[in-house]
DNA sequence: CATGAATGAGACTTCATTCAT
DNA sequence: CATGAATGAAGTCTCATTCAT
């Protein structure tokens, strides 16, 4: 029996991650990504059912591990609200940065696929979604938070600045430094543009 | 005057951006957007170079507007730099609530498209945010707005901000009233989420 | 507009009868038979949905035709059950001879993909072989046919006959006369083996 | 005594005579034979040489054993050739009633596989058919049967027959009880249709 | 002998693009 | 300009076969 050396599966899925974040989801090819994992072209098709297993396996993965760290996180009782916020921001700063490439195909794939197909990974990425919500919730009641604003709302908003400022990042490392962008990112959403 | 005999450039353009948002760009059949322009399958092929050239013309009338539109705002001596930021979000807000099929190809197809190629609708869409940078720096220097924050970043903050709520707005429209959106929207860049 | 010269379709069906007769629908190459036919492969697909409408298509189109030429046949009330009979196989050997190709395709590909799929060229076999029945039963009535057998199984019984000896004939055209063939089988059908 | 250790080889070849049977020998996956016959993937190449080889076996083992059958039976002397024709039905009859699969493998792959490669299974059926011919000349020299009939075709006539009606009763066994079957063959082989 | 993970050749099918009318 | 039949390049996926253990 040939003993699956290595891990085949982790090689093709972190191949297809970097393939899809330079072509495109829909330009790349499987051979490709093959080729980036040492492996044939068709033993991509023994761990995955197809391509868009690919991008659904990277999603998947991806949510259902934020999920874990961030209910940790909001369930940590020593921390405040503002600090529980800052928290959630660098729990997905040190993912993304630690892959840029992830970043790039999270920002251009995931809704784009996400309309089409009803996968599990959704339900992984809507429950971090509401996670986050709760601690804003949370900060409302507590007084730290205004109450004027929406928090479904304010959800799509801080969720969405961040996105893209990751995906600028990762287009044009050089650009900015990811430590000045984490830095805004906590004051903006805090505080916003006024002069405090 | 003119004769009307319909404009089927125009026609073929709007039935571009509703295919596109409906099946994404890739999954999108040039047979499909001529059916819905009520052309021929070849007539596409009369007013644009190919499938790409369709998506680069989508952005370029876009962009070229709202920098046409921005720049009438920013240049408006009469408002303070918190009115003109109100005065951009309104104007973004304007033009997607009109198209919501424009807003949804937007988010979607732009980042991945713009990577590939060199079009000249980043052109007209960079200028629209330099712009927009103006305006912070502006309100930066009149001491309207805090010198902490990177004008920079505040832009692709703030503009992933808006592009993300239009988004989910654009696929949900039953979800969020976009009057509140916008509101919200103001609230945030401004005042952040601390209790004033 | 490109005016559809000559008769692709036709001429598609044609090369698919010769090829799948050649190298059997499973390793008959769709590039193969748009060759054959003089087109290139993906005008294959602009007649036909796909691999199987075309053996769909070849076999609605044999027995639609001798489903009608059968009840032409049938209705004759000039002819006795006895001449009917030799009339069928008449009908069967005409169309056969002219298209040997289509024998062999009829032989080893029909009951291989009718087992499968469910296709209305069943329907007209089936009908086919229904008035086939009649013929026979007419002939039990008449006192022309024996009332010993079982006219469910004289069908396909002497179908069975027939189909095999197009078979073997197609494939080896020189060893026997057709004309024999359908004399012995005309005899065999009426008379068995028996010294009469 | 040799040790009963399951016999493999066995194994394979009677799985792999239903998976044919089921889905037609180029849509049978040898995984799926594999399986069925409790057996790795790989095994079935220690056994057999390769897809083809399945088949070749299989016909090889049934045309060896229907041969060794009908020697006996047809240089039994105190059998009439009427009698030994009804024996030759009843002997093919026997087989396929104790194993329907192989019914169907034989009517749907035999012509098909035999026409591309030339394997030795087919030189047992030939004499097989050649032994039956034999039967027939024997009855017209002693004037049991016709002589207007050609045993060539004769030969093909009663067994096109009777896979006909062998296969419709291995698709359909409740359609038709295989002893009627049986009786009406004799009956027609011997009588035809006409009145005796 | 037995295994089953790994391979990679091969073919169907799609669809952007062309071009004769 | 307009048409839509025709094209053919290109990529996904299947699965028989291999081979290291």
């Amino acid at each position: 029996m040939r003993i699956k050396e290595g891990n085949k599966e982790k090689d093709i899925l972190e191949a297809a991650v970097k393939v899809f974040a330079e072509d495109g989801f829909h330009k790349a090819k499987i051979s490709k990504i093959a080729e980036k994992a040492s492996v044939a072209t068709g033993s991509v098709y023994v761990y995955f059912k197809n391509k868009d297993d690919l991008l659904i396996k990277i999603f998947k993965d991806l949510w259902e591990n934020m999920l874990g760290e961030l209910k940790l996180l909001s369930s940590n009782k020593a921390l405040s609200a503002s600090e529980k916020i800052d928290g959630i921001i660098d729990l997905i700063f040190d993912v993304f940065t630690e892959n840029p490439s992830l970043a790039i195909v999270f920002v251009n794939e995931q809704n784009n696929h996400a309309r089409t197909r009803q996968d599990d990974f959704i339900d992984y990425y809507e429950k971090f979604l509401d996670e986050g919500e709760k601690v804003v919730k949370e900060g409302i009641e507590k007084g730290e938070f205004s109450s004027a604003l929406d928090v479904k709302i304010f959800r799509y908003y801080i969720f969405g600045a961040i996105r893209n400022l990751l995906h600028h990042w990762a287009s044009n490392p050089k650009s900015l430094t990811l430590n000045k962008i984490r830095q805004n990112i906590k004051y903006l959403t805090k505080n916003g543009i006024r002069k405090v």
